[in-house]
DNA sequence: TTTGAAACCTATGAGCA
DNA sequence: TGCTCATAGGTTTCAAA
């Protein structure tokens, strides 16, 4: 594992706050010069620490008002990298997950309308050999970092 | 809804990609001027799109290895704003999704091994009401934004 | 709504404690 | 590791179209 200290984590911190906050403001905060943040930022990424940063999107307002979960179950024969590929495939899924037990994996989806979901259910059925599908509408949402503030 | 043309999806798209690109790559990219990229964003800030930049962080080489899903079920008059207002409170709760039907609330934790797994459960089954839970733990993930690249 | 230019900050790399 | 300094580059604002 990595050596992360107290700062880097507070930059970390800082960072989730607002990823587009400059190293001088950083600097200011957590009490080093501005090089001695950018350095550690250069290193958290070379660590794989930090893998990107991103534009947090209501999607709502875009919308794209629907989120739900659906939980897939598979034939036991089936190779989890299978399950990731066939459903990373489908656009409107913003996340896999897979499971340990039952369900084997819960794939989170964001859609236009109900009409849409329906047809990104079945194309999930349809593209690996799924024994079976529950899904879970979500009515809202809250993150910690403020990520999809669907339906506050 | 808002107004938002091709520009902005295509500005929306590259800061999705890299939450941290200049003004001018973008610009570049997009065919306008400095200006008038930011102009865009700081309209679709004001509008509610953008809600704000984050930093993605690899949990696991912090420690935090271990992820899962806790699906909850409340009595029948519990209210949401409770569900959600207890279940915010416990630090390891990454994002709450308020859920139609069975279960009633689903739970994004993130935590550093299985036994502060248990110690979280614990702690939002005696947070509400809570009438029964149900957790899949999860094996590895993928999300479409490159967030949370857990056991790749 | 866009552009271009000016003034002001920030990022980045080198050299050194 | 950390710091300072120099300069290249980015951000922000504003007048003009």
């Amino acid at each position: 594992m990595a050596e992360v200290d107290d700062i880097d984590h507070h930059v970390l911190r800082l960072l989730r706050e607002d990823g587009r906050r400059t190293f001088s403001e950083m600097a200011e905060l957590v009490g080093l010069s501005v090089a001695a943040v950018k350095r550690r930022v250069d290193r958290l990424r070379e660590l794989g620490v930090i893998t990107g940063f991103s534009v947090q999107i209501d999607y709502s307002k875009l919308g794209w008002g629907i989120e739900a979960f659906t939980e897939l179950r598979y034939p036991g024969t089936t190779p989890v990298a299978e399950i990731v590929r066939t459903a990373t495939e489908v656009p409107e899924v913003q996340a896999v997950f897979t499971i340990a037990g039952d369900p084997d994996a819960l794939i989170h989806v964001r859609v236009r309308d109900l009409g849409h979901l329906q047809q990104v259910i079945d194309r999930l059925r349809r593209a690996g050999n799924v024994t079976g599908t529950k899904t879970l509408l979500v009515l809202g949402s809250w993150t910690r970092d403020g990520m999809s503030p669907h339906a506050r």
